[in-house]
DNA sequence: TGACAATACTTGCTTTGGCAAGTAAATTGA
DNA sequence: TCAATTTACTTGCCAAAGCAAGTATTGTCA
């Protein structure tokens, strides 16, 4: 089976590597002017939406969530903690894990971050049929899967 | 007109937004493993190729090309300089500007490089057909180019 | 039980990447 | 012409992200 690209034709800026490279960008560029009014990088939100809506509740688990660095993790969370959106809260059961609790302005976060999500969303899929944007979806999904 | 996601429905790891994320992750992931034996970053590498290819030859030309800082790019360029795969020259036609050049070992990546992305995309790619690529290349550069 | 391994997080070191301020050279306009 | 602006790069500062080594706690099994 012939793979899609061959090295002697592969132009690396017609490659889908360049093109997901570049989608990113433009999404992760639009969606931080749309936090900047909240003090929350491009980096943090993703934690504080985990939190949210339970998908996570210690470091552990959002490193394994977002398959992200252990030391990171901490120094992400020691700066969420320090701008009060979020407490270490140690539970007697297993003096290893640390829970994560957003507080309430952590808390308050969250529809802010979802509208912006979709302020931007919605503008760069504009012209989008809904068909497309689950094609798209699928398309990057089986990326994934791949890996 | 309504947009493609609302707000009280929005999820955010079932969105567009997620979905790139997480392919551009592995790609560079995957990618990044292929480049380790050759002593170069996934931020290197697409200087070097752009050097190789005539996209670009001074550090603003790589800064405008990949919307990449010039601070950042600065640095970049030193320690791909003190590895040995590429050297500032200044010319005399003005002098602000330094042409960068690909020594031989730079130029010799690039063969290395392509291969490397090739054996990713492929093996990323692998249960697509041509068309699907070649359509999730026009969504993600319809995408971009809404931004 | 008690040594050893596994788990969960932290810290140090490095590269990456952005912002802002700074320097040097070229361009512009009164 | 020459002061002011623009351009091109550099430097300092910081957040982000990965690797490796370290600490504390829990789990395992001989």
């Amino acid at each position: 089976m012939t793979g899609i690209y061959d090295p002697k034709t592969f132009q690396p800026r017609e490659a889908a590597g360049f093109f997901i490279a570049r989608a990113r960008k433009t999404y992760i560029l639009a969606l931080e002017q749309e936090l900047a009014p909240y003090d929350i990088s491009s980096s943090q939100w993703a934690i504080i939406l985990n939190l949210a809506d339970g998908n996570a509740s210690t470091a552990g688990d959002l490193c394994k969530l977002m398959r992200y660095d252990p030391g990171g993790m901490t120094r992400l969370i020691d700066r969420l903690e320090k701008k009060g959106f979020l407490r270490r809260v140690r539970t007697p059961d297993d003096r290893r894990t640390i829970q994560l609790e957003l507080t309430a302005s952590g808390k308050a976060l969250r529809p802010k971050i979802i509208h912006a999500q979709v302020r931007v969303l919605n503008r760069l899929l504009e012209g989008f049929t809904q068909k497309e944007v689950k094609q798209l979806q699928d398309l990057l999904g089986r990326m994934s899967a791949n890996g």
